[in-house]
Order: structure tokens, then C-alpha cells, then sequence
DNA sequence: GCCTAGAGACCGACTGGTTGGTCTGTCCAA
DNA sequence: TTGGACAGACCAACCAGTCGGTCTCTAGGC
């Protein structure tokens, strides 16, 4: 395939410090590039979500901690994760099949998360599935446009902010009131003043 | 400038009927197809979410306004704003500068809704406003990469799902008890059994 | 009513520039 | 000597934008 595509590869074999020769030793294609880009940071989350999916029985700390490593996966890979939005437009099938694949577990990952928790009945009954897994993926996935690492809020911070304003609309009333949930919400600015 | 830019200036005339010529007859570039493209979908946004700014005083509900016109736009001018969001990383600065003022007034109008919430007391104290801004802005433009007309759910059925779970993330207990408040909320599935 | 001149809408082959990928060749370690 | 890591000039493809030319439609003189 020929044609534009946003970063060039004379700039990256520039900026790398190596040439063309070099790059199309070490890869088949652009493409592949932006393929094995693109794994190095989906198989961080993949992995983060799998490990809380075994790693606890309660869906409202599992969810706690997918996103809190989803968030962070903006800050550990942030210039690879705008490399791949910028550039995975113009893949070929075969490479975004792969990709797709992946995503796709991911997303399952958090469908489950939300579904166990409707179960076990601290979600709300009355919030769909799809529709909330969707809103989790979009507000974590939008920060890639604005995150900016050294800014005001670090991505623990933000983190934060994503798991209250998540199990606050998602946890029942009673569910909110679990000690060992207290953690997972911003301290409001009274017990701030306290402390 | 030149360069490939996902769609081509020949894929569009060739799909409107057109010519080369006829569409640089009545385009300067293809940059300022884009910024029309861009600014046919932002007015409609801009506008809706100014009248909700002025027709209501209530932050609790400007915000449901703001959201259910926001998440409206992604089912009137789907096929514009992915082609936007595909190729607004080639545009020319001057282009850029122009789109992200709206986009900034539009940021500013959602921002200047939650500070009223917080200082009203409706919203919790604890939520940062920029944050909490950027995740509405977030789950609702991320909407059209899966947002599909004639799906399961009706857009108007994403819309009331987006402003239950952010209404539930920020209003105070005392807040959501309010009877006004209780058509933004979904429906538990008790009450739609008794229906 | 008729004819003409001219302006603007529209056409499409062509150009200049840019890009992904190739190919020949060099260097060096085993 | 030989095979793999790398270099960089080069090529074919491809695209935004141009430019000379054509078509259409209207204004206005007769």
C-alpha cells in the first residue's frame, strides 16, 4: 500500500536513528508496526483485567480495578496509544482483525464485570449492560485526547475520579454503604477539612 | 498541501456526482470542506446547550438537556462527524484554531454547568469540575465509533442511560430524592413489572 | 421575440510533490 | 568466507490541487 499516513516512515526510521533498510528488516510492513504497537499496550490491560478478574470474587473491586489499570495505561503508553489512533485507520484488514480480537476480549471483560455485578445485586438492576460498558470505555479511552502527564491531576488521580463517578452510578444504596467500598470514593471535602 | 487523507478528494466527487473541478469551485481546499463538515455538527450542539443554558436555572437540569441534545447530534450527523474525527488530524492550523474555539465554548458551557451544580449544592462537593467534564465529553463522543441508527437501542434510549448514570454519579442523596428529578432517572425494573 | 455576449458553474486530464516499499551494496562478527 | 544487520538511493503509486476548456443561463440590445 502507498500514500500518506499522518507519521511517515522516513520520519520514524529519522527519529529512531536508524533507515529504511533497518526498519523493513526488523518489520514486514508499516503496518505491522503500528500491529505490534498496538499489542504492547493492549496486552498491559488485557492482562491487569484478567489478573482482577481471578484475582477477586467481587465485581465492584474487579471493576475498581480494571479501570484504575485501564486509566494508567494512558500514562505508561501514551505516545504509542495516539500513534495507534492516529494511524489504525488506514490498516489492513488482516492486522485489524488481530487487533479487533483483542479489543473485543476486553470489552467482554467489562461486560462480565457489570453483568456479575447486576447478579450479586449490588449494580442497579436498571442499567444496561452494553450501554455502561460502552460509557467505561469512552471516558477512559477520550483521556488519550487530553491526558497530559506533569498536568495538575496525576493518573492515580484521574483514576480516582473515573471509580467514584462509576460506582456512584452504578452501586444500589445499599452496596454504597459497604465499609470496604469507602476507598473506592473520593473523600468529600468536609473529611478533607477534618484531616 | 498534499498527501493522502483517508478519504479522497476523488472518492467524494466521485460519490456526490461532481468533478475536480466543480468541488474546488465551491471549495478552497478540502481543509474547508472539513471545517463546514466540522461546523455543521458543532452549531447544532453549541445552539442546543446555549438554550438549555438560558431556558433553565436548574444545573440539574441544563445538564440533562445538554447530554440528551449532545448524544441527539451522534444520530443526525453520524456520517460527519466520523469522517471529521478520521481526518481532522491533517487540517491545516488555521482550520484548527477556529474549530477548537467552538469546541472550547462547548467544553466552557459543560464546565460552567457542573460549577453551578457543585455551588447550588445539588451536585456533590467532592467531583472535580474539569475532570467530570472531560468524562461527559468522553462517553458521549466515543459514542461514534459504536453508536449504530436502527440498533437495539434507540438513540433516545442512549441518551436517557447517559444522563442516569452521570446524574447518579453527581447529584447528592438529598438531590435525587427531588420529585422533578425522577423522570431523568431509569425506570427500576420493579416499577416497569407494576406497569 | 430573437440573438448574442459574457459570467459563472462545471469538467477532467494533468502536475508536482510526497510516500511506502525495494534493491543493491557495505560492514562486521563468527 | 558467509550470513545477517543495516544503509540509503531509488521506484512506482498515489493524491491534493491546477488549468485550459466547455456548458448553461441570463441580461440586454435590436
Amino acid at each position: 500500500m502507498h500514500g500518506f499516513h499522518g507519521v511517515t516512515v522516513s520520519q520514524i526510521v529519522a527519529e529512531s536513528g536508524t533507515s529504511k533498510g533497518g526498519f523493513y528488516h526488523h518489520f514486514q510492513s508499516k503496518d505491522e508496526l503500528l500491529y505490534v504497537i498496538h499489542d504492547y499496550f493492549i496486552s498491559y490491560v488485557l492482562t491487569k483485567a484478567k489478573e482482577a478478574d481471578s484475582s477477586s470474587k467481587n465485581p465492584t473491586e474487579k471493576l475498581q480495578k480494571i479501570i484504575q489499570s485501564f486509566v494508567k495505561v494512558f500514562h505508561l503508553y501514551k505516545p504509542h496509544i495516539s500513534v495507534f489512533y492516529q494511524e489504525s485507520i488506514y490498516l489492513k484488514p488482516e492486522y485489524t482483525e488481530e487487533i479487533k480480537k483483542k479489543r473485543d476480549s476486553y470489552k467482554k471483560l467489562i461486560f462480565k464485570c457489570l453483568e456479575e455485578g447486576k447478579e450479586s445485586g449490588e449494580f442497579r438492576s436498571e442499567v444496561p449492560v452494553d450501554i455502561t460498558g460502552m460509557t467505561i470505555l469512552g471516558m477512559v479511552n477520550w483521556t488519550y485526547k487530553w491526558y497530559q502527564p506533569g498536568g495538575e491531576k496525576t493518573i492515580e488521580d484521574i483514576g480516582n475520579i473515573f471509580v467514584d463517578l462509576i460506582l456512584n452510578s452504578l452501586l444500589t444504596e445499599q452496596a454504597k454503604q459497604k465499609k470496604e467500598y469507602q476507598s473506592f470514593f473520593l473523600k468529600s471535602d468536609i473529611n478533607q477539612d477534618q484531616i
